[in-house]
DNA sequence: AATGAATGAGCCTTCATTCAT
DNA sequence: GATGAATGAAGGCTCATTCAT
């Protein structure tokens, strides 16, 4: 009926990419089978036959993203001093946060996981988000020197990816309490570095003082 | 069959308290009026009884929970300086955020507004989350000066909500990835305060310099 | 739509007759709730609402059956001879396999059962087959003599319900290969026991002889 | 993937012993083509391209089992007495139902046929039922004696063969009440046969001192 | 001759809602 | 005021079947 003339050969894919789009606009449970069927172009059995079940489907369409995400983030800012790799990897994370990326679903999709866990996030954690806190944890730690105890540090990774995690998770609440204002990533990104390089050097000065007064 | 012999006039508020509680372990859509009736020790006709709907009995579980909250929520901190009544609100809002206040499922609840917006929060918004904004504006504005422009100054006010906030959304994230740890509200309020005032002093001083100098 | 004016207070238990005679004719899985329900006068959903599953309702019309069965049976030849007794029980049992009792579905679906155990029988054995069985045993031994071991009198218990139960399942094939005659339920016990007793006097006596002589 | 290389002419012969499998171990509904395509090693669409459909596999699943079955069965026990015949045949037909025949599916199938007729039994019963009953009926008639009416000795008949089957259809029934007994096909055909010859000859002595005295 | 991706019908189940009492 | 039996819509899933290759 739909997608008629060629064959198609892969409907898998985009019944990933549709699923993306309305389990992040609907949610696991409120996005149907069907919906995602039709905006895939195909028959409402195709979901069970490419995949075995709407979890099944759901926990690939993570595996998915991951997986173009990879492709896209390359080594950025190799080379550069710790402050301006944290700049770099600020805005990366913020323009991702904000829809620039490719799959505009995939960070909606963890966020909703986030708010939601469905149980099938333990993969997802080792795979992303630590090794984004520990990426992280390296550059405070150069940042804000040795002398800084490691549950201070860690506080700090949390207070930074915080700042940056709002702007997703408050978008709506956002765009309604400033309905005028537009979210430009890099003026976020530029404030959030700053913000938190700020609290970071200060944190640097009075440990050394603490310690070598 | 259950409660028999009284009238139990307080149906209403049993229901309320059973539907925040299921809305925020569930969500909207998977927590059924089934579960809501049973917790409340209720008919299954009584939500469509006493209110109309299902929806209805969600706004009305919000309306509940921002009255209950507002009875608790004293003129905390009058009459200190700027930086120690942000102190003590970071301290509220963390306490709050990590389950220490009354309705345990507000937050939660709110946060899954948040995550997947169902259209009933214009209310909420104005009713909640404006005035804690602008009660942080000017907090904000207070502590770095006047000479830092308007957007610098809500910009900073995100970037502190935001750190406060992460520790709601982020739990189940942070439970999995340090299982070990104990999160402290206190020491976590000092944190966000100490890195926030931190940033904000930064930015006077920075704002001072450039324009006095 | 169906069932209008009155307010039918036992859909339960017109579910659980049209499920019996659905089950019987179809099969457990080619039964379909939807057929139970409109034969019942239900909606597709009170199968669900009644019990909780088809499963369920499967199980409960075993124990419907049996109830009702046991309601009928009454003490029928007591104070007999054995061999009386042993007549009047194959009258019974043949007059209820042909379909004389009144939930003519119950022995359909013990052979059904019989033939493809879903699982659920355990229960119906000890409380269906194993009394019969018992109570056949004591009557044959009567009959047979205290010589015969215990392993041949089982053998004629499993001889003469296997008599019985063979108009049971054979009957579509009786059907097929005799169309003209009648099948009567009088003779057809007549016969069953007379062959029976035969055997069981003649055992009796090369019991006896070899033993005595 | 499956049977790469060779080019599998012998596919519809797996199928159709895969299809017995299956179909006597789930039966005809709840026995999936899936199921039976993956045991023979063939591609899902085999059956569908060999057989028109899965009814007709299912008849032909019949006819091939038959074919088979009279490969095997030979000219038991030609030029015997009467009851040396009947004793034989008793001993294959027992031995046959308990699964000592090679397709072991074959009497199941028959078994299930015959609790739940799906209608593509009537050549099945002229050409495998009505032989044997036929058989069985001239036998009993030359035990019984001629003076016995003729719808005595087809319930006779019906006897021998109600007590053979019995051991096939109650077969689960017997392994749930008496777990640890072994079913020893010769100990019951002997059980069978002396049980049936005891009452065709008490026929045979109580019809002719009827008729000559 | 044979494959496997794709289809569509149908089933069981859940759930919010209604209605007579 | 409150009950609970009953409803109907909708979703996920299975499965036999078809079609282009």
């Amino acid at each position: 009926m739909q997608n008629t003339g060629k064959r198609s050969p892969a409907t898998r894919q985009r019944l990933l990419e549709a699923a993306g789009e309305v389990f992040a606009e609907r949610g696991y449970r409120d996005g149907t089978i069907q919906e995602i069927c039709r905006r895939a172009g195909a028959n409402i059995a195709a979901v069970n036959y490419h995949f075995r079940d709407k979890q099944s489907l759901y926990a690939e369409v993570f595996r998915y993203a991951h997986q173009r995400a990879a492709q896209q983030e390359s080594g950025i800012a190799a080379g550069l001093v710790a402050e301006d790799r944290l700049r770099a990897y600020i805005r990366a994370f913020v323009g991702r946060i904000l829809g620039e990326g490719r799959p505009a679903w995939h960070g909606i999709l963890i966020a909703r996981e986030i708010a939601q866990p469905s149980g099938m996030l333990d993969r997802l954690y080792e795979e992303e988000v630590r090794p984004r806190h520990e990426y992280l944890e390296n550059l405070v730690r150069e940042i804000a020197g040795p002398a800084v105890p490691r549950g201070r540090i860690r506080m700090c990774v949390f207070s930074i990816v915080g700042q940056c995690m709002f702007y997703r998770n408050a978008r709506p609440v956002l765009a309604a309490l400033y309905p005028k204002e537009r979210m430009d990533p890099g003026r976020i990104a530029e404030h959030i570095t700053e913000f938190s390089l700020d609290a970071l050097r200060e944190m640097r000065r009075a440990e050394e003082s603490s310690n070598h007064g």
